[in-house]
This record gives structure tokens, sequence and C-alpha cells, in this order.
RNA sequence: GCGAGAGUGGCGGAAUGGCAGACGCACUGGGUUUAGGACCCAGCGGGAAACCGUGGGGGUUCGAAUCCCCCCUCUCGCACCA
């Protein structure tokens, strides 16, 4: 009788002894092929949670596995440590973010190598390093220099509850991302990333990323969305100057009626100047800007406006056409000003309705007519146009072109894409994170910090009482400085850098995270570039996955990587979730203790919460530390990867972590309560064995290995390679081993047993090393070739063929695998079964799937 | 509103044109045990049966959870995009 198994020894044991041995240590090696497999880094928020322990183990399946197969694996980790919950923490608990986010990466190091994960720890970094954010800033000064760094005044998102500017990609729903407090604009100065320099390459490669989920890349092109038009210039009456509109509807021109402004359009205020408007104007602006996001963008405001008291003139039909100003036009999509056809456009139409403007019609559908008068909403279809000279009875598909044509050749407009993505605004008006390496002097104006001065390191001693700007700058040290270029007092930028401009490169600074002369080692990143697989959650799918791929564009234009795409596949993992259900006798339930609305304890209806995502918001949160502590990392691990497969979300269950922890002892007590005979077993010659129960576990073995290894492979459905090795443990269980000593019978046994361990071992690596070592194994399991499946073994001598009858199963023989297609036909016909459905009556067809079944068809 | 994905036992989930419900959980019975737990074995969609069963309805096919059309529900993303 073994020792029964204690996962806590096990697994601290091999834990040192990987870590003594460096045995997940890589160096570049040219005779392997090479496997990045990376996962997103975590922000040292504290403690880790069950997200991350399922992230983790996902990777740390693809890593073993990877390297079992022979490939050489790069399997980093680090930390995204700049950003505000550190600051914020600081603030409260009155220590420094430096402090708090280092304890944290100290605690959660520990807690991620108690899960035994495979990481090279040699190559890990935080991005709060100063080693990091030099290169960050080096970086940005290459960027400025070209132009892909610049400062402009806009209206930004402002979260006032986090005291910063977001991009518009951080912006939910009209919330803030993080702290999900309402977002409002505000015009501010801040640097921006020219991301839309890329667009174009951005949407185009988005189709080389075969490896992608469609969901994200359908969620990346939306977001860039790019639509094709024309910009039309209509000019001011009683000025030179135009308005310029972005339409993508150039067919319905000579129905445009009046103009519409959004309200953060300069034009608006400076129309009504001196006009008896202004004040009105004023007042409607000030009242629109004011209001949040949610508010203004949700589905029932009421479509506002206000007349401008100035005109533009459409320059086909030369109408007179009011400026208003308008609640619903966006001044971040196109042009920020629309020309108004409200024939032809709902939103127009109930404008023009409310406020009396004219509504014209210019293109009629084929079978009816419209009427101005009579409308009752916009006709938004295909059809003819009318009222629209020489245009007139086009089909309005075919006029787009040629009234696009026409305002070219006319001087009035030209063809011009439009994209919904906008440069990314990257300051940031808070303490913890990369300075922006730039000095304003009074005679130089915007003076770059000279790279040999690099890094700007953030000061230590800083008050964080925060006031809307950022903490730096009441820091005079840091504040005050001298001009690079003619030396007078000048001041530093306070503002620091979106902390995903860290993330944006991190996945390049693995290769070579020692590397001091430059952002990056060409030849290391060379040899590792790009990431194979990328895993992580869907909620990045735009904002980091965006910036990540805009930031590699950058690093290969500036001749720093040879890649186009930073991560050929990606795997999106669901979340972990809860089910909570509420009996008002027994108190919280768990999914399986209910039967039909029922408690199955006392039969009582129960009140069924909502399925939570977990996180720190929530109570009924599992912390992966007390799961460990009862159950051991293998048991966490098995259990995240056999509850669903990896895409999905998962679903909390007490009962199912039991049930992975049982089905680890049923593993351990398979090997320890056959020690001696499994180590006694010798290599047979497997010619000529006929024992049916020694060969159908070879059969079973083989059969497992394939699966297993084309489930790991292909598809990551770990959750049924696992209970394919399952089917494996209980035939095991079967196969009476001791029924004689025949040296075959210990050896299929043993050959069954170490396919067990070498498949699982990815998954559970500790109980699996460990076994694998009482077998009398030398050297680590992690090592150890991937099993390979003999397609002769594998396959059965005799198979079921299923047989049925007008779609219907009736019946099922045995025949031999290699059988000639007429014979089983023949068996088939002639089954005693089947005799009575298809006897007297006239058989039609018999269909032969091969391996499967026959179809027998009868009339 | 637009786009994407999903809907299968009491529960998590298998099966992607070929035996629906693998594997696990829960449950039931048996064995073992002084007893309980643990463990081992067996059963486990509905129905007495014929049969009926993969959200609902139609279709294609010898054969549909799977493919096509319509509808319903849920989840996610975008959303006054001119």
């Amino acid at each position: 009788m073994g020792k029964t198994y204690n996962p806590h020894e096990i697994e601290t044991t091999w834990q040192s002894y990987w870590e003594e041995h460096k045995t997940f240590k890589v160096a570049e090696d040219s005779n392997k092929e090479k496997f990045y497999l990376l996962e997103m880094f975590p922000y040292p928020s504290g403690r880790i949670h069950m997200g991350h322990v399922r992230n983790y183990t996902i990777g740390d399946v693809v890593a073993r596995y990877k390297t079992m197969k022979g490939c050489n694996v790069l399997h980093p980790m680090g930390w995204d440590a700049f950003g505000m919950p550190a600051e914020n923490a600081a603030i409260e608990s009155k220590t420094h973010p430096a402090q708090w986010t280092y304890s944290n990466i100290d605690m959660m190091k520990q807690q991620l190598k108690r899960m035994g994960f495979s990481y090279d720890w040699d190559r890990e970094f935080a991005t709060c390093d100063v080693q990091y954010y030099k290169w960050e800033q080096w970086l940005f000064l290459q960027m400025y220099e070209r132009g892909l760094a610049f400062r402009k005044k806009s209206y930004v998102n402002w979260c006032d509850s986090c005291r910063t500017v977001l991009a518009n990609e951080q912006v939910e729903g009209g919330l803030c991302w993080r702290c999900k407090a309402e977002v409002s604009q505000k015009e501010l100065q801040q640097w921006c990333f020219r991301i839309t320099q890329y667009a174009d390459e951005l949407l185009k490669s988005l189709d080389t990323l075969s490896g992608w989920p469609e969901r994200v890349v359908t969620m990346q092109r939306n977001w860039i969305g790019k639509s094709y038009g024309t910009e039309i210039a209509f000019t001011i009456e009683h000025t030179d100057e135009p308005i310029t509109v972005f339409t993508t509807r150039p067919d319905t021109l000579y129905g445009a009626t009046f103009m519409s402004l959004a309200p953060e359009n300069p034009l608006a205020l400076k129309l009504s100047e001196g006009t008896e408007q202004a004040a009105a104007v004023r007042a409607f602006v000030e009242k629109v800007l004011k209001q949040d996001k949610t508010v203004r963008c949700s589905d029932d405001l009421e479509k506002e406006g206000i007349f401008t008291g100035a005109y533009c003139i459409n320059p086909v039909t030369g109408y007179r056409m009011p400026i208003y100003v308008a609640n619903f036009v966006l001044m971040e999509y196109g042009t920020g000003a629309v020309m108004a056809v409200p024939a032809h456009d709902q939103r127009d139409f109930e404008f023009a309705q409310k406020y009396g403007l004219e509504i014209k019609v210019v293109i009629q559908p084929e079978d009816s007519d419209l009427n101005p008068a009579t409308m009752t909403a916009a006709f938004e279809d295909e059809g003819r146009l009318v009222h629209s000279d020489q245009f007139n009875g086009q089909k309005n598909t075919d006029a787009m072109q040629a009234i696009t044509a026409f305002l070219a050749e006319q001087g009035l407009g030209r063809k011009a894409v439009n994209f919904r993505l906008k440069d990314w605004g990257i300051s940031r008006q808070r303490y913890w994170g990369a300075p922006i390496p730039i000095i304003y002097c009074e005679d130089c104006g915007t003076v770059p910090v000279p790279a040999e001065q690099l890094p700007v390191v953030l000061p230590e001693k800083i008050s964080l009482e925060v006031l809307g700007r950022s903490p730096l700058a009441d820091c005079a040290e840091f504040v005050n400085t001298t001009c690079p270029t003619c030396g007078k007092p000048a001041q530093r930028e306070t503002d620091t850098m979106d902390t995903f401009v860290e993330s944006s490169w991190y996945f390049a600074r693995y290769a070579c995270p020692d590397y001091d002369k430059g952002l990056l080692d060409g030849k290391r990143v060379r040899y590792w570039m790009p990431v194979d697989q990328y895993i992580g959650g869907i909620e990045h799918a735009v904002m980091h996955l965006l910036y990540a791929r805009f930031f590699t564009k950058v690093l290969r234009d500036l001749g720093l990587v040879h890649v186009d795409e930073p991560f050929t596949n990606l795997l999106t993992q669901g979340m972990v979730c809860m089910e909570t259900y509420q009996c008002e006798n027994c108190g919280w339930l768990y999914p399986e203790e209910i039967n039909q609305g029922n408690c199955t304890r006392c039969e009582r209806p129960v009140q069924i919460g909502r399925t939570e995502k977990m996180s720190k918001s929530t109570k009924n949160v599992v912390d992966p530390e007390k799961l460990i502590a009862t159950y051991g990392a293998d048991t966490a691990r098995l259990f995240c990867l056999f509850a669903a497969p990896p895409e999905r979300d998962l679903e909390w269950s007490d009962k199912g972590v039991e049930g992975s922890y049982r089905f680890l002892q049923r593993v351990w007590r398979l090997v320890t309560e056959h020690t001696a005979l499994l180590n006694d077993a010798a290599a047979v010659d497997w010619h000529g064995v006929d024992e049916a129960d020694v060969k159908a576990l070879r059969r079973k073995t083989h059969q497992t290995i394939q699966k297993v290894t084309d489930d790991i492979e292909t598809r990551f459905h770990f959750n049924t390679a696992i209970s394919a090795v399952m089917e494996l443990v209980n035939q095991l269980y079967q196969f009476d081993v001791d029924k004689d000593t025949s040296p075959v019978r210990t050896a299929a046994f043993r050959e069954a047993v170490q396919a067990v361990l070498l498949l699982l071992s990815p998954m559970v690596p500790h109980i699996c090393e460990e076994l694998w070592h009482q077998l009398g194994n030398t050297g680590t399991v992690f090592t150890a070739a991937w099993p390979v499946w003999e397609s002769a073994t594998a396959r059965a001598d005799e198979i079921e063929i299923v047989i049925q009858v007008n779609g219907k199963l009736r019946g099922k023989i045995m025949v031999a695998a290699d059988a000639p297609e007429a014979l089983i036909k023949e068996q088939a016909l002639t089954c005693d079964s089947i005799q009575q459905w298809i006897a007297a009556k006239e058989i039609i067809k018999v269909i032969l799937v091969p391996g499967k079944l026959v179809s027998i068809v009868v009339k």
C-alpha cells in the first residue's frame, strides 16, 4: 500500500526542484522550433483571483505541451505595474505607490509560483521599473520626431472620479472602464499618438489574423469604422468660408434643406456671434456640453437644436439652408457638421418636423409616390432620383458616384473616407505612470528631452493630493529644469502616459528584458517574435489588442521588429462566474442542489440569483489561496480546465472541485497501489499478443493518446482531453492486472499508466512529476517526450455497425474492421433484428458509411 | 437599431451530417464498514409500451443537435456614425 496523496508536500517539493534546476529557463536555440506563448500580464492588484488562475493554467498547459513536443518555448511573466489603483491605495494608506506595487508583486509572485506555472522567471519585469519606462520614453521621442506623437487641444473624455482623461477605447457606454463613473467632456491640451495614420493598415491586416476569434476581428473592424463617402463644401452666406461635411449619401444632396452642427463645433458660437441668437445658442451649447455621455447618447434623448441665425448655400440647388446646432450631431465623427436631408434621414425628418423646416423629396421608391406633406417617416431605402437636375431618373446607388464626380469637377467636393477611429490621447493627469519626456521653454517652445538625458525619473517624494492636475505639477524639483536647447529655466511636462502604452510593447521586451543598449535587441527579437499564442480576456478586444497592433507597426517602421502583427493566434478565455441560489430554509445552494426550481433537500422553491462575474466587487468570490490550501494547485488547475472549454464562461462549483480532487486521488492510487508491479514491467514484443483484455487496454491507451493530442493541439479543448484520460483510468481500474504474471499484462498496464501521467502532466504537473519518478523515471516529466500513438494499435479488429431502416435505428452488427463493403451490406440485410422492418418491402437503396453504419431505404 | 455568439437531462458539459446525453457533479441501489465518511460496482432524459425527445415552426437529406429559411429567448460588442 502506497502513501496517501498529499498535494502540498508533492507540490512544494517539485516547485523547489524546478526552481533549483531552472527547468523553465530558455534561450535562443536555432536547432529547435521556437514557440512564444504569452498570457496577458496581470496588474499587481494585491492577490491573484480565479480569473488569473484560469488564464495562466490554460497558458501553462499549452507551454508545457509544446515543450514536450520538442519546441523551444518562451513563456514569460511580468507586471503591468503603473496605474491608478496603486495611487489611490497609496493615498488611502499613506504609503508610496511604488511600495504598494512592489509588495503586491512579491505577494502575487509567490501565489503564481504556488500554482506551479512554467515561467522563465529570469525574464520578469515590472513596467514601473525605470529600466522599462526609460525605453518607453525613448520610443515616445522617436514617435515625436516622426509626428506620431503630438499635442493638441480638444474635447476629451474626462472621468471626474479618476480625475483624469480617458481614451475613446476606455469609455464603455458612457462610463469609465475602470471605475464605472460617468464620463464628461472637457477641453484640454493633451498628447496623442497618431494611430489614425495606421487606420487603413490596422483594418487591412485584420484579414491576415486567421488565428484570431472572428468576434474580436469584427469588433476591431467596427471600432476602426471605415466608411466611404463624399466631402462637400457649403459656403456660409455673406462669407467665403465653407462648412465642409462628410456624407455617405451624396445622392440626397438635392434634398439638403438645412445644416446641423455639433455643439462642440467652434462654428456654432462663431456664427451666432453678434446676432440676436448669440445668447440662446451659447446657453444651448453649454447645456449640452454639461450633459454626461450616457444621457447625451441615450436612445430616448429628444432631438433638440437651435438656429444660429446664419445660412449656408446648397452648392447644387442654391437653397438657403439655415444652420442649426443640434444635440445629436457628434463632433468626433466626420467633420462635426451634417447636411440635413429630412426626407431621407429619420433624425433629420424628426428635427425638421419639430422646427418647421422644409422636407424635399429627391428619391422616389419604385412602387409609390412620396409626398412631403403626408410623410410620417423618412424614406431611407433605394429608389430613383427626382428634383435633382441632370441626375433625375438615375438609381440612387448610381447617383452617389455621379454626383460625387460632378462635385469634384466643379471643385465643390471630393470622394472621401472617414474613420471612426480617433487618435489615441495618452496624457494622464496622475502621478503613477511614465513621465512624458518633454520640456516647455519660453523661448524654444516644446523641446523633447534629449535621448542621453533619459530616463525622466518619477520623483519619489511627492504629495499625492490630487486636484485634477498631475501631482507632478506641484513638485518643484521635477517641474523646474533647464531647456536642453538654450539652457534657460524651463518646465517639464507633468502629465504621465496612459498605462496602456506600457502594455503595447511589453511582449517584445520579454525577448530581451536585460538589454540596456536599446529598446529591443534585434537578434533576440527576431528569434522570438511574433507571439505564437496569446491568451487573455475578451475585455481587451479593442483596447489593449488594438494599441499593441498599432505599436507593432510603429516599431516595425522604426526597424525595431520585423513582424507586421504581434500575435499570430489569440485565445480569449471566458470569465469565472458563480451562480447564486437561495432557499429560505437551507440557505445558499449550488446548481446541482436544485431540481426544477426546487431545493433538493427540502423541496421548497428557490430564489435564483444572477450569474455573476467573480470580481472584487461581488461578495461571492473564491480565493485561490483557500482553494490551494484545501486541495492543492493541481486540483485548482484541473477544475479550471475540466469544467468548461476555455472560451466559455466557467461556472464555479465547489462540488466540481471535489470531483477533480477525487480524480487525482484515483490516479494516485492507481500508481501507488501497483508500484512494485509497475516497476517490474519490462519491455515486451507485442507481436502475436492476443489476450482480449490486453489488446483492448492497449487500444484504449493509444486511442486516448490520439484524442488528447488532438484536443490540445487543434482545439484547446482540455475538458474533453481530461474526460478521455478519465475513461482510460476507469478502464485501468477494471483491468485485472493480477490475473496472471504474464509480462505482456504488466507491460500493457505500465504503458497505459505512463500514458496517463504524460498526458496529464501539462495540466496537473506536480502529481504527474511525483508519480513519474515513483515509476523509476529520471529527469522531469516536463522534458519527457510527448507520447506517440500507433494507429495500428489504436484500431479495433472488430467494429460495431449500426443499421438504420428509413433513418431509424433498428439493429447493430459486429464486423471485421477490414470487411469488404459488399459483405457488410449483406450481413446487415440478413441480420435477424431487422427482418421485421424490411420483410415484404421493396429495398430501394442501401447506403454504407464505412466504420459507422448501414442505412437501408425501403418502400 | 446594427453586428457577433449561444440555447442539449436536476447541473457543468459531450457529440459539427451518421447510435443524442461521452466525462464529471448531484441522485438511487448494492458491496465493504461496528457506524459514518472514504472507496468499489451498478443504475440514472420522458414514457407501461409503441414511441417521443437537443428553444418553437418549416425545409433539404436515406439520415439533422449539427446545414438552409422564419420566429422566440439570452449573452456580449457597437450604437443618434450623417
